[in-house]
DNA sequence: CGGACTGTTGATTCGAATCAAAACCGGTGG
DNA sequence: CCACCGGTTTTGATTCGAATCAACAGTCCG
């Protein structure tokens, strides 16, 4: 109901999907329960088994898992729109943390409520399924980042990632964006240490390819850092049906 | 309509998922073109729109990409039962290839005919978008498994894992399974270099811990791979609604 | 002002890549 | 039957990118 919460989720579907006015309309009715949280703090954990589903509303989260031997990863990041946790509709138990990056406004929509609303609008859980597809597909090249691209490319490669995803739902200015993460958890997404990670975004800073601040980003050169990483933005799906 | 084809998914699926009569009679009146091909042909290419879904009835397959800079990296590995191909339901364009590792029998089945078999049975269709978020998760373990763990490590946890996958649709003797990779594609998954990953296996061998021939491997002492690997099974969400 | 966290720097170590060559293996054809 | 071929596995030597160790500076905040 409240149209603040649903339109970011609104937005951020009709990005990739062909929402109509029923989905629309479906959308605008579900019940979504605000809540706000500060930064670095636990949504939903590890192990457990959540009853509803969290909308990014405003901020940014990022989900993340720690090995055995205490070493922390991050799976992904997630902007306004985003619901980071959706798989917990359909997979019951979490196999990861999502965690806050920055203060956040969220949303949370019940797993009753989120069934009963795919049962009825069939096309609004294809998008939604399609949401998911889209989360598995950035994964994929997530695998690829850590497995194959040298530290300077991996993080150049994530940087023009989330200016693409910002700029989709409207979060960017030319090539600058918020998003206020450490270089420690900045490390955790790439692989990288966080001694290393300070010397990379030097280089990219000498290379006068990105600036940065306490709250975000600045690509001074898209193209010649999609060049560096070699990026395709194929994998982001972000127009829809294609 | 060919009974072994159908029940390679039935059996995978009901590994996951609580299948009724009512979703096994649809999945074993699907229309499924049966294919064979040998090992290292691509099945679907990247950037290709597939049209249908390819089932895996017998043997294994891959999904990989390939950087701008020629390097590969593999994204997953597929056992019968799966449709590494799921996701081109929704996505339409492929950003990965799928190929087989060994010989394989194929099963297609058309979107069209997967798109009317879901809206017609709900059941059948949340089984399936299981079946997307658990292969999501995998990733999810993957990124892990090339960002944060040694080499040794990363190379116990796969076998663990493909052993587990295996298990759980009958397909191991003990500690053994079939997987026919060689030491380049293996290197491939965990974002190794063929020198490194040889030497890798050898130091597992060394330490009596796997056996390897052609065909396959020999787990000789999972608790203790467990152990190092530093293995949760949660992910692979092997149980129903769990 | 002091403390906790984050960012930065330098020195050193180490795991894995690279380079190069040889051994092995199954298939093929003379 | 054996020579040969391409692909794969193995070995050794060397290099290199990134981790680690150890300080120190900067910043925010109570």
């Amino acid at each position: 109901m409240p149209a603040n919460l649903a339109s970011a989720l609104i937005t951020k579907l009709a990005v990739s999907n062909h929402l109509d006015g029923d989905d629309i309309r479906a959308i605008q009715s579900l019940r979504i329960r605000e809540r706000h949280l500060g930064a670095r703090e636990i949504i939903v954990a590890d192990g457990s088994r959540p009853g509803e589903c969290c909308l990014i509303v405003e901020g940014f989260a990022s989900r993340s898992k720690t090995t055995a031997d205490g070493e922390r990863q991050v799976l992904s990041l997630h902007i306004p729109g985003d619901i980071p946790d959706l798989q917990s509709l359909h997979l019951g138990i979490m196999d990861h943390d999502l965690v806050s990056l920055s203060p956040c406004a969220l949303g949370f929509i019940a797993h009753a409520e989120l069934t009963e609303v795919t049962a009825r609008h069939p096309h609004l859980a294809a998008a939604l399924w399609r949401e998911t597809l889209i989360d598995g597909s950035i994964f994929r090249e997530w695998i690829v980042n850590v497995g194959r691209r040298a530290a300077l490319q991996r993080m150049a490669h994530l940087l023009i990632e989330v200016h693409e995803r910002l700029e989709a739902i409207g979060r960017t200015r030319g090539g600058e964006f918020s998003l206020p993460i450490t270089q420690i958890d900045l490390g955790d997404c790439l692989g990288l240490s966080v001694v290393h990670t300070n010397r990379t975004l030097q280089a990219l800073r000498g290379e006068r390819l990105v600036e940065t601040d306490k709250s975000g980003f600045n690509l001074l050169d898209q193209e010649r850092l999609k060049e560096l990483a070699g990026f395709d933005r194929t994998y982001l799906h972000l127009t829809p049906s294609s």
